[in-house]
DNA sequence: TATATAATGAAAACTATTATCAATGAGGTT
DNA sequence: AACCTCATTGATAATAGTTTTCATTATATA
């Protein structure tokens, strides 16, 4: 089945009506390997579908949200970013913010070794806060290449 | 010399003035361990300076937070909270939020190692992005011990 | 104390997001 | 296929956090 398939499983499980606005939006987030925000969705689904209201890309954005598939951002920009979220099933990835330029860089994993700090650090919570870890957000600020 | 005493030279050294707005909203981050939204530092620093204006907090809190002095964060409410950075400089923390009830928990390193463990992260940001760390923001969300 | 000007308070402006509501369309049933 | 139910939609208004404007005030220095 393809990605997109799983998806739409996920939909009918919970009883959530497959409307076009909802697929040509997450088909946005498969393609696009960026951090959108609402606006930047609203203007690339008005490509495939001119009708479409900002009101339901808000609301789209809530729902897949709450559904786990894209994960809401925020940089300090005043405006939140979405992204899909399957990345972050097997692999770790950290958000680079440069404080001069703004600039927003996707680090992935380069050792395996880091993904195992996180999960020793999050079965630390576990034991010690009763926590139990969904997903994880980490930002680091500072110079990029380029600001330095 | 005083805590108080050395921000207050962190604003001669740039020229930036001692004012009383400032001085009132300083204080309240150090008497106040939490994370702060706008609003409630408003609210706080009325009791002792009735006459001071919101337009004002919100210039201090962009003013503090560009000398380093507060740190602006996120929780996804639709609004921003600071809290003193100080804390981060030897001791790193990170937040534990509650996607069921929202509640917001300080979680400071329990063990040197983990410490360690982000050390190396960022270690591996400088040597193969160029990406100088100046501070981290370290997000887990999950289900807290009264929500599972 | 006088002076220059950075900082302030009040209000308006701006921007992201949410709520409202009548109209539409998805998906099951006949 | 026609029908039916109600979740979803688009348009717009409303809300809320934050920023800007501008005349006034207060800080730091001479």
């Amino acid at each position: 089945m393809s990605r997109t398939g799983s998806y739409y499983r996920k939909f009918k499980d919970k009883n959530i009506r497959l409307t076009t606005a909802r697929k040509i939006i997450l088909d946005i987030f498969r393609k696009t390997p960026r951090h959108l925000s609402a606006d930047e969705v609203f203007l690339l689904a008005q490509k495939n579908y001119p009708g479409i209201g900002l009101a339901t890309v808000y609301r789209t954005l809530s729902l897949l949200t709450h559904l786990g598939i894209i994960h809401k951002l925020n940089f300090g920009e005043g405006r939140n970013r979405y992204e899909l979220s399957t990345k972050s099933k097997g692999v770790y990835h950290y958000h680079l913010i440069c404080i001069h330029c703004g600039k927003i860089t996707d680090c992935f994993d380069p050792e395996k070794k880091q993904k195992e700090f996180i999960k020793d650090i999050e079965k630390g919570l576990l034991k010690r806060h009763k926590f139990k870890v969904n997903s994880r957000e980490i930002y680091f600020y500072g110079l990029c290449k380029r600001c330095h």
